[in-house]
DNA sequence: AGAGCGTTCTGCATTATTGCATAAGCCTGA
DNA sequence: TCAGGCTTATGCAATAATGCAGAACGCTCT
């Protein structure tokens, strides 16, 4: 049997294409990492690569196990990962994960007080558009937003859902006074619009193409909700946000609310980490905050 | 970073209960292990086992990483088979797995007409009742009987329907000439019976438990196919068998097909291997063969 | 109680691996 | 054409890993 610890060196050459480069990725000389390569194709009987003068070239050999390698590599990432999550788990630690906005309008300014109530259990936050694979370890617990239609998640975790998001178009309470408040969509017509850009220019209701289309300017346009609100809070337009955003900060003022992008706001959790008790009381926690702000917000913008 | 390698000592020791045992699993020294095993632990900054005087005995933390360790083990044995497969395939070879039965029956006795007519072609012949994973690399064309309602395969293979397989209650001819050929289920109450047994069990006919009801003795119960014909063949009564293999043999006597036990004769193959020539070579063969086969069996048992 | 087996750990000699320095090849751009 | 940057490959010294032998511990069976 080859030694597993060579297909780190493999996959390392094959993706900087030398043995010089690969050394300095792996952190050891490149007479080790040359030398490991040649043990590994001796020890397969097959050559990998290719050595030119301008590098290690995969061989078409060396190009069909790439593949094969980094699924190696991917459990050995994931034997890490448990590693670190049980070794949290038993310091009584969380490893809780969500997005920019999400974390700037909940899950931070909930955190200041469960540290205060809960000090021995350290909760440590990541804070990532990339959707953290809960199952695999990459976190324990995670605040999403979802599609409400969305579909069953990964084996080993459970999900809690926490309440039915809404979205509504804002404007600054500077701007509505000087130009007034549009208070439905028709309205929106005439005044400057801040609009959704790439991945988000999905969600935007289809009244703001209505009102593109009667002659509504779109001032800007952002892949990101927190740019489209301090855009909205300097008076540029007036734009959607989620209400969890445009409640909670005074600046803004609610136009009317919309249907077309709610969300179902879930917490999702390790299973194995469920029914430890600082689990349960960071859980507990937050259900219960999300409960009172659902009822703050819907007494807000349900005239609306 | 720790070593890879290690998660195979790792896991040896894990399974073993002590560095001794592992040390001869691995073929290496004790010592080098236990030093393998404390590098881990360093690593990790986690204690994997308690060792004691009666060996070393996984902590909670690690026969908690037991599966994950596994988990690479696997894909790194998918590295080492998928290595072979390649190198077969630029060498021209060929691995067919199929079970005992079909072997004896169908693969064995084609493959020195193959080999004869495709010298350069070499294949091995992985016989088990084990189902080799043919989209792993574990063989690259596997001969199948399965049952007719059977879902799809995994991912990379592509299947090939060669035939609808039938059974029939088959006797010695001698035993036929001297107690007379039962030719319906009806008559099989008067005969001793041969039955299949654990697994096989499941695929015995109704008419067969019904005989039983009638007063048929059960003579011989059998988890094999192939003991159940040889019991057959010995005169010892009347009992099921695929028509592949009662027909293909001068000592067997048909007495009556029945549908109930009809399978699919599947030819699986890797898909990345089925537009080689030497491999087409051998599908096609088997096909042609299987259609020559299967004229010849509905022939002689059509009437009954 | 004591022999025998299987186990872990330690010190030391041996062996293998690694890193360093350097030579030599190839390519690019001045 | 030639310098400079990147590469691989080799010889040698330093370093690390390995195997060996033996001591010590616990368990079981006679």
């Amino acid at each position: 049997m080859f030694d597993w610890g060579d297909l780190r060196h493999f996959l390392a050459v094959a993706r900087s294409g030398s043995t010089l480069s690969a050394s300095r990725i792996l952190g050891c000389n490149q007479t080790t990492v040359a030398r490991r390569i040649a043990a590994l194709e001796e020890a397969l009987g097959e050559k990998l690569f290719e050595k030119t003068a301008g590098g290690y070239r995969l061989t078409e050999m060396g190009s069909a196990m790439v593949q094969s390698a980094e699924r190696v590599e991917s459990e050995v990432e994931g034997f890490s990962r448990m590693i670190a999550q049980r070794s949290r788990r038993l310091l009584g630690m969380i490893r809780v994960t969500t997005n920019d906005v999400l974390a700037d309008c909940l899950l931070t300014p909930w955190l200041r007080e469960f540290t205060q109530r809960f000090p021995v259990v350290q909760v440590e936050t990541v804070i990532t558009d990339r959707q953290l694979d809960v199952s695999r370890g990459e976190a324990d617990i995670a605040l999403r937003a979802a599609r409400l239609t969305a579909g069953p998640m990964g084996d080993g975790v459970v999900v809690r859902r926490l309440a039915t998001g809404k979205w509504g178009v804002y404007c600054a309470k500077a701007y509505a006074k000087e130009n007034g408040l549009p208070q439905d969509p028709d309205a929106l017509a005439g005044h400057p619009i801040i609009a959704g850009a790439g991945e988000l220019a999905r969600f935007d209701p289809a009244f703001m193409k209505q009102a593109q289309a009667k002659g509504a300017v779109v001032r800007q346009a952002s892949s990101s909700i927190l740019n489209i609100a301090s855009a909205i809070r300097s008076g540029l337009g007036c734009g959607p946000l989620p209400c969890v955003l445009g409640e909670l900060d005074p600046d803004f003022e609610l136009c009317f609310t919309f249907d077309e992008a709610d969300y179902a706001l879930l917490l999702i959790t390790r299973e194995e980490m469920r029914n430890l008790p600082h689990v349960r009381a960071f859980n507990d926690f937050i259900a219960s905050r999300t409960a009172a702000l659902r009822h703050m917000i819907e007494g807000r913008t349900q005239s609306r």
